[in-house]
DNA sequence: TCACGTCAAGCAGAT
DNA sequence: ATCTGCTTGACGTGA
């Protein structure tokens, strides 16, 4: 089992997110601010596994515009180097790795222009990890998108545009289960007719659900898992106190989340701890389950 | 150096 | 009608 965390180090000096305004955008501005966020990646992952985190997910902010129409820049060859130095350390400490493409990214969208948009931004995503060669387990995680009122032709949209895209994008695309729109088993049932891999969101099953509980739920999209895609991955959050439901808690609640250990023991996955205080929380749930063990 | 308005993009639910 | 939250603030102007 391995834990991570979301994109962000704050222990670090840098950021692998940098970026600038589309009015800037320049060949140069480009070049300079990639050399920034690879450079951070780089760092970011070696802290990781110095204190044990094999498990992050890089932030879609890593190529700036990379799916913009106005980004004809070859980045991909241009930074080839350091994506296979980057890669090869991925590899060679055995770390997972996941990306998420932003909110704007709606697969099942009325709007042809909003799912050639999103289409574009997932197979940046894609090219991405392809480029650092990493195995099939490296994955781009989605929700379904919009539900538009009516749901069954939102689902059957969603299933229509995924058997357009390219195998490459297939292989790495996996569901995530979203707070309040998609349940665990809306996806169970998407996957039924693509094959595609149930990414389990805890804190959204919580919000959102059919009523099965954690460990069953877990069990189920677990299934969905093949071996090349590799473990089942987790998002972990809990709660904010005293704040609207689907607010993130600021800093890991140790007693919750030994507690979920517990309910899901014997389950093989690894969890991302998406939680505010990044890679601190990350380091505590580290330790706790050195401790278990 | 710092405050703060703004930045490519979507959607749902709360206020 | 507008604001907030979402996997993640960072940029850039002006004081």
């Amino acid at each position: 089992m391995k834990i991570g965390y979301p994109c962000i180090n704050n222990s670090l000096n840098c950021t692998s997110n940098r970026t600038f305004r589309l009015n800037n955008y320049s060949r140069n501005n480009l070049i300079e601010k990639v050399k920034l966020n690879l450079n951070c990646l780089k760092k970011i992952l070696e802290f990781n596994v110095k204190n044990g985190i094999l498990f992050f997910r890089i932030g879609s902010g890593l190529i700036p515009f990379a799916s913009h129409g106005i980004c004809s820049f070859n980045w991909l060859q241009y930074f080839n180097k350091e994506f296979k130095t980057i890669g090869n350390y991925i590899k060679k400490n055995d770390i997972r790795i996941s990306m998420h493409p932003d909110q704007f990214v709606v697969l099942n969208s009325k709007n042809e222009k909003t799912v050639e948009k999103s289409i574009k931004e997932i197979d940046y995503h894609c090219r991405l990890l392809n480029v650092m060669n990493l195995k099939q387990e490296a994955k781009v995680q989605i929700h379904v998108g919009g539900v538009y009122g009516e749901k069954e032709k939102s689902i059957k949209r969603f299933i229509e545009n995924y058997g357009k895209l390219d195998l490459n994008i297939k292989k790495r695309l996996v569901l995530e289960n979203d707070h309040n729109s998609y349940s665990l088993e809306d996806c169970l049932i998407i996957n039924k007719e693509i094959d595609i891999p149930v990414l389990f969101d805890v804190f959204h099953h919580q919000c959102f659900n059919n009523k099965e509980r954690v460990f069953e739920a877990i069990r189920k999209a677990e299934k969905t898992w093949n071996k090349k895609d590799g473990k089942l991955m987790i998002d972990y959050s809990s709660q904010k106190k005293n704040k609207r439901k689907g607010v993130h808690t600021e800093t890991i609640d140790v007693v919750s989340f030994k507690k979920f250990l517990e309910q899901i023991n014997g389950v093989n996955c690894d969890i991302m701890l998406e939680i505010k205080d990044k890679e601190k929380s990350a380091l505590k749930a580290v330790k706790l389950i050195e401790n278990v063990k």
